[in-house]
DNA sequence: TTGTACGCGTTATCAC
DNA sequence: GTGATAACGCGTACAA
């Protein structure tokens, strides 16, 4: 095919009758230049249609202009919602984006981060990371090699930099909500393995201690897979079970709001109506939760201002390295919908 | 910081007491070495923690086992899946991806295939690309100079590699299918700029001249952003304002399954009961259309394989250059739920 | 103001 | 089997 070779900046400078050292000044204008010298070389860049070679420039630099970005599922709402709000961010500084999906996997999630590395990623955003991960200190060793910043994900002692929506908040609030609604009996819904899951539980469970709520821990529910397509067919298949059980609960918090949608769809099954006969409080305020019929109850998350925050985190971490480590909160909000609704 | 250096071939080959060229034939397998050498050679490399940089290697080879994604954007469950299809098969293959968002705007998608060719990616997958950008000639000229495959656009006369739902057949079948349950005022519910916008409006035109169904030009309904967040909401501002104006139609086929979800709420906000009073048909079969209530009835278009496929195409292009240029066209199925139903 | 020459980290070519 | 050495395309001390 046609596939010329693209020209280099030594054919600019053969062109233009000048050294390539020239023709490099001309681009970068970190040096005088004749204006007589810079005219004829920008012809000869125009004429050529010269582009620089970026992994040329890479590799003196050691700098390449690319973030690498980490994440379990990106046909998840919650985190394709992340991934815009850092592209947007982040593209604006020049920087593009190298993606890579996990499916919850935790080696290949370690994997993916050292590919990123091998690709010399200026610095690198994991989303949701399997805690394992942190708590092994990968991350924390990881973090000493390359700018990082962990999105939802936390652990005390771990130093990282984190950017994380205030789960603990959100999910007390929710639960604070239910109880003023004269819930008494409220079943937990979650996920296997994710930071923001243990977090929710573990509020969950203080909650309970807190208003002498007799919780049973078979009011926990798990299912396999939080994240993926599998989800909401897993949350429905699992609420609707242990309804049909006998077990008794009058509402449910869902860790997100496919988890939700899931349960919704069990009620739905089993005839039992929401927000009348049940309660269902989601978590992320996704756009699922406003086309739902009834309309959930969320959390909101603002996961795109998630995103943006961290694309200006891991922006400031690359341009100065002894940047101090922090721990970014961001605060949650309760919406409420038609999903809930006091205790008859 | 602890940020050592990362090793050099030339540090593992000091250590070794070998030359470079030793040290990378070690590691290519491409040349014989004694076993011995070898040996030495690999306990060096694994004292270091030696990995190759990526960056010269794709210098010498001009290949950089990447791809660039283009995605109007990524929060679409549509784009998201196919971007997850893509990136399942080409992960395997040792690629890595590249993903930008153009936000639907034609001059952006320009802008980010030359970042992906300045970034000397091996190939470039762009999915529903501006038609404009595939009229004008820009992305034909752009095949000649690097493999190139687009997903759901195409344009007749313009050589490139397409892969692509056969959105005709798709819309047809959903229109008969609305026209066997009694339906002969059908509304056609479109976003502005997309190839395969125009393919269905095409079909739908041509389907009722040839069932001399009288159609309207009003009865096309155009939202301005049919692949955002926005998209539910200004679709269901739209048919409410259309319906309240009293325009007639029992049914509605919409072009994707968010716009059906917008018709969807305008119904309910007025209290039209669907399917009893109006039927209403998505496309793509996304997660969406299995929870909302009612069900959508929705033409399923495999976003995941429609990825798969393009991922493996874009990787048969890459190794063999001369490859002839192919329009892949993917079946859809017509998938009945609960949303249509026949007229009174 | 401009040019020469070397380096970035690797692979390929050619000797030995 | 092994080792110099020249590429790949660009940036930059240093010299002129």
């Amino acid at each position: 095919m046609g596939q010329k070779k693209r020209s280099t900046i030594s054919d600019v400078a053969r062109l233009a009758g000048v050294s390539i050292t020239t023709v490099s000044r001309v681009m970068n204008r970190n040096y005088p230049v004749r204006e007589e010298t810079r005219e004829k070389v920008e012809k000869a860049i125009e004429e050529l249609g010269f582009k620089p070679n970026l992994l040329a420039r890479g590799l003196i630099h050691n700098k390449t202009q690319t973030i690498g970005i980490i994440t379990p599922s990106i046909e998840n709402l919650f985190f394709s919602e992340v991934v815009k709000g850092i592209d947007s961010v982040i593209k604006e500084k020049g920087y593009t984006t190298f993606l890579s999906n996990t499916e919850g996997n935790a080696e290949q999630e370690r994997l993916m981060i050292e590919n990123m590395k091998d690709r010399s990623v200026d610095g690198i955003i994991c989303i949701n990371p399997r805690t394992k991960n942190i708590k092994s200190g990968y991350y924390e060793s990881v973090s000493k090699q390359i700018p990082l910043v962990i999105i939802n994900g936390y652990n005390k002692g771990i130093h990282c930099n984190y950017v994380l929506n205030d789960g603990e908040v959100g999910t007390y609030e929710a639960l604070k909500y239910l109880y003023e609604l004269g819930h008494r009996e409220i079943a937990f819904l979650r996920g296997q393995y994710s930071y923001s899951y243990d977090v929710k539980e573990n509020v969950y469970r203080q909650f309970c201690d807190e208003y002498r709520l007799d919780y049973k821990e078979e009011n926990i529910l798990v299912v396999e897979d939080g994240n993926g397509l599998e989800t909401v067919e897993q949350s429905k298949a699992l609420v609707e079970k242990v309804i049909e059980e006998n077990r008794r609960f009058s509402c449910l918090f869902a860790c997100n709001d496919w988890m939700a949608v899931g349960a919704l769809n069990a009620a739905k099954a089993l005839n039992i109506s929401v927000p009348e006969d049940f309660s269902i409080i989601g978590f992320d305020n996704t756009i699922i939760s406003q086309i739902t019929e009834p309309r959930l109850t969320t959390v909101d998350q603002n996961m795109t201002r998630l995103g943006q925050i961290s694309g200006n985190r891991i922006c400031e971490m690359i341009q100065d390295k002894d940047i101090e480590i922090k721990k970014i909160i961001i605060e949650t909000k309760l919406i409420k919908r038609e999903s809930s609704k006091e205790l008859n």
